[in-house]
DNA sequence: AATATAAGTTCCATTTTGTAACTCACTTGA
DNA sequence: TCAAGTGAGTTACAAAATGGAACTTATATT
């Protein structure tokens, strides 16, 4: 299969993948939380070549995930910023470093720590049942098959 | 900067980003937590090729993520399982099923629902506070330098 | 003896990346 | 005013990763 058909997928993580799955695009998107949003400082942060951060910045513009907004006009600059699809990804970037943090660890302790303003605490990103609240244990889900992928066998069928 | 120096940043995502970001990794994940376990179901279920699939599992049970654990004995054959260091990757796994959900639906709806067997009740994963419980909003998060950033800048200063 | 199953491997053409240099439209400092 | 600097890209080309199809090895089945 090539990479291009899996967004046709019948699956919600391989979709979203079709946009972030590659080497660069979510430490892109990491850096949009941290407030980056130029060209050159995504660039100098991520040490990637600028062909390539031309490449994915566009690609997440056109999938609505970052929008372009001038900042000068002589000459004419843009800057990315997230819009609302893109700030959705929060929780994935931070299960992300969560599970680095506890993972890939050296030793050293986590880069860097989270403060909770609301809280006024340092906290790490749980995962809750959106029902009950309760911290998911995966053991505690079970998948059932949903309309869409209902509506996609029901397509394969006919077009037999 | 090469693929293979992202693991040595002073950042989580990054690091973890080094085993799954590429086009395939997270779909087998996926796959393992819809309960394929052997070469040729992940084969047919993801569309890889068998080269790349051989290349991705051998990876990720080098990195603890999954391991082999023999299902017959004649002729020997394994069975790839998702350790805890994998199962902990859930969270990661269900925010980019969630994100799909919401905005790379094509009008069908989700193709999987989760049904959270402690509460009885559908349910989508929620990302809360690990101190106070509440639901967070990326905007009430301020990152902070933590103790592996600092040792990691200290290394750089010393090297000088 | 021929075919099937499961889990890979090998070969090779195609795609994707990484590097470094180049462009274009200004701005700044000497 | 002339040279150098800044920001956001683009181009060309070599190196690396990927996709597809066929091949291998060990055993079971018919």
């Amino acid at each position: 299969m090539k990479w291009d058909e899996i967004q046709e997928l019948p699956c919600s993580v391989a979709r979203a993948l079709s946009i972030f799955g590659d080497r660069w695009t979510l430490l892109i998107l990491r850096d949009c939380f941290i407030g980056i949003k130029r060209f050159d400082k995504f660039q100098k942060s991520i040490g990637l070549s600028r062909h390539r951060l031309a490449d994915r910045l566009t690609k997440l513009v056109e999938h609505g995930v970052l929008r372009k907004v001038p900042y000068q006009e002589k000459p004419l600059r843009y800057e990315y910023k997230l819009t609302s699809k893109g700030v959705e990804l929060y929780p994935v970037l931070m299960s992300l470093a969560k599970w680095g943090d506890t993972w890939m660890d050296n030793g050293d302790g986590p880069p860097i720590e989270y403060m909770h303003t609301k809280c006024q605490h340092k906290m790490t990103i749980q995962a809750c049942c959106s029902e009950c609240g309760e911290e998911i244990n995966p053991k505690e889900v079970i998948p059932q098959v949903g309309p869409g992928l209902r509506a996609y066998a029901d397509n394969i069928e006919k077009a037999k």
